[in-house]
DNA sequence: TCTACTCGGACAACTTGTGTCCGAGTACCG
DNA sequence: CGGTACTCGGACACAAGTTGTCCGAGTAGA
């Protein structure tokens, strides 16, 4: 039970995006994060097939946010890139074994399923409760009113 | 982000083993699920390392929950047999690349980590909140007043 | 028209989960 | 009291998913 490692990258670089209005190619972000430019890609690609971010190719392309920030959940990134499978996938036992239950009486989800989807569910949730924009919010509260710009700046600069 | 398969048949393991007077073998156990023995085997190991089963050797052995099934909860046996890991590993990546942000600025955990870190508390709280005794009362209710003692006796007998 | 730069998917290497096996230890039975 | 059969426990292969990398297709700009 351990998520994958790119959705912290893809996070990161959502948050940088936001209010971004030129493309930024994915090796500038990968420069930026200080983390592996070919794996990045793929995780941006990820983003690109759910439709959060839209990719600008040739010169001066890269990617950008499909919509505002505060559209954008941290829930959408995070299956996005981890992909929206359950966690917790029901085989049925119940049905299996010398003492299976008969198909017909199992209609409703095993007991065992519900409990493990309701959690699913309130993590989704609160997954879902936060967009990047509250969360570009809180960084500004913690490393200055000033951070974010700088760092768009410098992602917005042409190329050393 | 998928759960360990083995979680399942854990689950199981702890409802049926659940009003149990007499110590269960494992292989009874895979038998009744029919699922590998020796794969539950090891899942078995996970929750005795966690103390939520007592295992008993030797002829007439087996295992046998330590406490009521209203003590354990399943948040229990799924960190028990899934790690008790978090779901989220911070790298730190603020602190990296060209406009690194100050080690002393970071006493607070990321704003990105704080996020990812509440909907993991968010599913471990609906994890724990449920106990084996409430699980089993719901089997009860949708597969009959009558099924689960019917199990314990199966899994009591001697073997054939 | 040409060039340079971009993304996109196809291709390996590795860590983690899955599955299996045999040895150590213990309760029962003669 | 000794032997036996049964149990768990950890050490050992196998497979799958994740991590990481590469080169080709396509496009904006000069």
């Amino acid at each position: 039970m351990k998520l994958s490692g790119g959705v912290e990258w893809a996070l990161h670089c959502c948050v940088v995006l936001a209010g971004m209005q030129r493309p930024v190619p994915a090796a500038r972000l990968a420069e930026f994060h200080d983390v592996s430019a070919s794996y990045l890609a793929k995780q941006l690609q990820g983003l690109s097939r759910a439709g959060l971010v839209r990719s600008v190719q040739g010169q001066s392309g890269g990617y950008l946010l499909t919509r505002a920030a505060s559209e954008i959940t941290v829930l959408d990134v995070v299956e996005a890139v981890d992909g929206d499978g359950r966690t917790f996938v029901c085989t049925e036992v119940r049905q299996r074994g010398p003492l299976a239950a008969e198909p017909a009486s199992c209609t409703a989800p095993c007991p065992i399923a519900r409990v493990m989807w309701n959690a699913d569910r309130a993590w989704r949730e609160a997954l879902r409760a936060v967009s990047i924009a509250d969360v570009a919010e809180d960084v500004t509260r913690a490393s200055g009113t000033e951070a974010l710009p700088r760092v768009r700046a410098w992602l917005g600069a042409v190329a050393r």
